[in-house]
RNA sequence: GGGCCCGUAGCCUAGUCUGGAUAGGGCGACUGCCUUCUAAGCAGUAGGUCGAGGGUUCAAAUCCCUCCGGGCCCA
């Protein structure tokens, strides 16, 4: 925000250009220090002189920035004081005016971006490692909204393949039409599960689950049919949850919708001359990249190639500036072949998709497989709101709207504690872990949140306020990190990394915790009152919307 | 055999892209704090060879090289 000034004022004086001058611009861990600092080692160096003493040359020399009240020297070091009263000024008319539009822009204004995210596979029910594509997706989404992007958010399901003949073997020979129709998801999942653990024992159980596919593929009418009603229950199901946890979808397609294309897809490439024939299969080949299959020997297709009839249907129907796959980082050289292949078939459009990889969830070192141990996501959520409803009852037990709170805090939980680290990292399902609601949690940001609306409940900020009252250290840390929300807001666009703003909003959080555990708002000094309850409103808001834009929910009673 | 990602206290994790002042948090442990705006909180204590070694630099958790450990992909 003062940047902008600072860095102008130090290049004229030190004869650099901005650009220069901008790199070195930092800000100390320790606020002491000042907010902004130059470290001055690389100037002093060639100007031949000693860092120390071109950083006090530079305090006695230079004028005031806008926005700085005072410069001081620390030993290499020139720091600069944010004048916290005007930028709390701005920041609180902005908020008031903006309200859940702060920290938004219209930096992305006429560009659309297309997200691919959660895609399930829905010959299986909703796994709670299925939680991490969808909600880093659908946070992704909302951030890039934000920031005046026209965002299509696409669910590509897993509607087709091998697991649905599978699916339709193990039915005929278990299925119950009843048990079905009663408690369709379980029971689906449990023929899944026996499917499979006979099939290991028998070979001739998995030529027979091959044989209904290829039974769906030639447009049989029975396969069809089951394979429309297992997609109809499960995909019910999906949005079910979907609704739950507040993840918006713009386009729901299925692999099977692409199918159709695929003859011509495969035609187009060929007529490139881009595929090899190999050991009766077709291949496409690069020159820094393994091969990749795009129909096997038995004339059968695979992910890769609907995946470029997908991308070039969605680049004719959306015309988008950029695509994202949300993705897991298994699947890194599947899209570096998929992207390569776009880009030597003469797409230029190529170089907009981006795969945005994340790390395995891992269920006590083993992967989460759905054929051994299954983890419903339901389940989860359902201990994660009887967990919080205990706790409501010890701590609030006149609380209203208690189910709704509930949900909200629980759901919040589970979501930020799949948001809250860099998603390249792998993570470990622990049931305890991600039942706390204490520290760096969503419950905590939300408890905070809540605890400013009962003060604001009580009184409200006044039109004027003098919000040079607001120096004690607690209160300028708050200033100052509200007046980064945008860029925070911006860089986690940028690294599309949501856990950016965890970040941001848990140190908030803190901050506030801080500093109304310190200082009392509903003081008897009016004006003292006005600007910390102008403090508080800003600070609120900020939170609502950060946690807004990860999908949680900010009650105001807890 | 080729390639990608990760390694920071008992556990989880930020910081790595863009090098900068005593490496931030959280969980767990321990000590305090509910007659004052909600104790899902606050104040404090203990806990670190930033995987190892080398290099670049005035300055390395951060950049480069080698190795080790873990995960993954291709063959």
């Amino acid at each position: 925000m003062f940047e902008k000034d600072i860095t102008r004022t130090l290049a004229k004086k030190l004869g650099k250009t901005y650009k220069e001058v901008e790199g070195f611009l930092e800000q100390p861990q320790d606020s002491s220090f000042g907010d902004i600092s130059f470290p001055c080692f690389v100037v002093a160096k060639e100007q031949k002189r000693s860092p120390s003493e071109l950083a006090a040359q530079l305090k006695k020399s230079i004028a005031l920035p806008k926005g700085i009240e005072n410069i001081e020297s620390s030993g290499p070091y020139l720091n600069f004081f944010i004048d916290y009263s005007s930028l709390a000024e701005t920041i609180f008319q902005e908020t008031r005016r903006k309200k859940s539009k702060f920290g938004h822009t219209n930096k992305g204004k006429g560009e659309v971006v297309v997200i691919e995210f959660s895609s399930p596979n829905i010959g299986k029910p909703f796994g709670i490692a299925h939680l991490r594509s969808t909600v880093i997706g659908n946070s992704l989404s909302n951030i890039y909204a934000s920031q005046g992007y026209k965002v299509e958010r696409v669910n590509y399901l897993g509607d087709w393949g091998t697991q649905f003949g599978n699916l339709m073997c193990a039915f005929q020979m278990w299925g119950d039409e009843k048990e079905l129709k009663k408690n369709s998801i379980r029971h689906l999942l449990s023929l899944y599960i026996k499917f499979h653990a006979e099939a290991e024992k028998d070979e001739a159980l998995k030529k027979k689950g091959k044989e209904w596919f290829v039974r769906l593929e030639g447009g049989d009418k029975k396969a069809k049919g089951m394979w429309k009603k297992f997609c109809g229950l499960n995909l019910k199901e999906f949005k079910r949850i979907y609704h739950l946890l507040n993840i918006k979808i713009d386009h729901t397609i299925g692999e099977a919708f692409y199918e159709p294309m695929l003859k011509k897809t495969i035609e187009f490439y060929r007529n490139k001359g881009l595929l090899k024939e190999s050991d009766g299969a077709l291949i496409l080949e690069y020159p820094d990249l393994p091969p990749a299959i795009v129909q096997k020997k038995d004339g059968t297709t695979i992910y890769l190639t609907r995946d470029l009839a997908a991308a070039k249907h969605r680049r004719d129907i959306f015309k988008f500036k950029k695509m994202l796959y949300v993705a897991d980082a298994r699947q890194t050289l599947h899209f570096q072949q998929l992207f390569k292949a776009l880009e030597i078939a003469g797409f230029k459009w190529a170089r907009q998709c981006e795969h945005v990889p994340f790390g395995v969830m891992k269920f006590k070192g083993e992967p989460l497989a759905t054929r051994k141990g299954f983890i419903f996501l339901e389940d989860v959520l359902l201990k994660a709101v009887s967990k919080v409803e205990s706790i409501i009852d010890e701590k609030n037990p006149s609380l209203g709207h208690k189910e709704e709170v509930a949900r909200q805090v629980a759901f919040g939980a589970v979501i930020y504690w799949d948001l809250n680290s860099d998603r390249v990292r792998d993570v470990v399902f622990d049931l305890d872990q991600v039942l706390n609601f204490e520290g760096d949690t969503a419950p905590y940001i939300q408890y905070t949140s809540a605890r400013l609306s009962s003060i604001l409940a009580k009184a409200s900020p006044p039109r004027r306020v003098d919000s040079f009252l607001l120096n004690s250290q607690e209160e300028k840390k708050i200033i100052g990190s509200l007046a980064k929300f945008e860029s925070v807001i911006w860089d986690a666009k940028m690294h599309n990394k949501p856990h950016l703003l965890t970040n941001y909003l848990s140190a908030l959080a803190q901050e506030c915790n801080n500093f109304y555990n310190k200082h009392p708002v509903l003081v008897n000094e009016k004006d003292l009152r006005a600007a910390r309850l102008h403090l508080i409103f800003a600070a609120r808001q900020v939170l609502i919307n950060g946690l807004s834009l990860l999908g949680i929910h900010s009650p105001f009673q807890m």
